[in-house]
DNA sequence: CATAATGGCCGAATTGAGTTCCGCATCAAT
DNA sequence: ATTGATGCGGAACTCAATTCGGCCATTATG
């Protein structure tokens, strides 16, 4: 069958809606992944095997994109965490730039729009390290200028939740939008 | 026993060094937390007994905190991504502020040094649903003015790595610090 | 409208991994 | 030098992961 193939190639998400159960599990899942499918299965209303293929699809389908365990940064020796705005000339997407992934300390990179162009998650052993980042930043062509934001204190840090807020408290004094 | 007592009220960390291995194994269990003791320990030169013990050990430091399923964002309907910075008169980290965690769509709360109060890194489904949760922000009491950052593209999103650098490539016009 | 086909679930059985136990080696302290 | 503690490896045991077959519901089809 040619349409096997077809499914295959076409596309890594094979377009398998996530359905409340998934949810479900998605939701136990981010808080434990190392629960047996026993109880996975109990609490979302399944029986293991059950559980076990939802769980199977959701990572074929990349919902699941891994499945890792969280470090505490402080057992690693990075307790210093802080975002960092990047001002480029041009646009600042430069392989260049992204070379800064291969420092361990880099933890995210995102461009963005708003009165900077580019925004950096470290996280660093002291100010030292982070001065030093800094400077390797500041010698990649085209950085203008950055800004950092040092972390004083983290008060929720969590992974991506799959549950979604359906309604939003509308405060009164706002118009209701058109669209 | 009482010592055994003191050691268990002292400290949630008992101060276990982690060492090479351990980092090697955090290192594995980062990329992917699925893997049985046998491959672990291959990995690190360790029979599954041995990883097993390290692992366990780990767990109960404190050094992994959890280990957890990462969902992709898109399957989820959450493909807005921002960061939120918030001015607050006073001190910032008010309860009517930290009441905003029971929103799966705020992934992050921080307080920071720079010329910002706090930041928020939030993940919703639209900009609809992003204005919904500044309106909340704006309604909370001690609140003047939030800057928001929506992102772009993300180049680079990973948790904690367990590896640091050694030695930061020092540019030839920085002075050497005294400390 | 009836019927075939698909997809998802459950219960039972098998395979494989997690886990425990015990002896040994290494290192530190007495 | 001896003793104690700690971490490792090998083998055995227990439990969970995984597979299989049959059932039911829903959807497509003649």
């Amino acid at each position: 069958m040619d349409a096997e193939t077809d499914d295959i190639q076409r596309n890594k998400h094979p377009a398998r809606e996530v359905d409340a159960i998934d949810r479900k599990i998605l939701g136990v899942l981010v808080e434990d992944a190392t629960i047996s499918y026993a109880e996975l299965g109990e609490r979302v209303g399944l029986s293991p095997p059950a559980a076990h293929e939802r769980v199977k699809r959701l990572k074929r389908s990349g919902a699941i994109r891994a499945t890792s365990a969280i470090i505490d940064p402080r057992a690693v020796k990075k307790p210093l965490l802080a975002f960092v705005h990047i001002d480029t000339r041009g646009w600042g997407k430069t392989p260049e730039l992204m070379a800064v992934s291969k420092f361990p300390e880099v933890e995210e990179i995102h461009t963005v729009a708003g009165d900077t162009c580019m925004l950096l998650k470290v996280r660093t052993e002291d100010t030292r390290a982070l001065e030093g980042l800094l400077a390797r930043l500041y010698d990649t062509p085209g950085v203008t200028s950055t800004r950092s934001y040092v972390v004083l204190s983290t008060y929720l840090e969590r992974p991506v939740q799959p549950e979604t807020t359906a309604e939003w408290p509308a405060p009164k004094h706002m118009a209701t939008p058109v669209y």
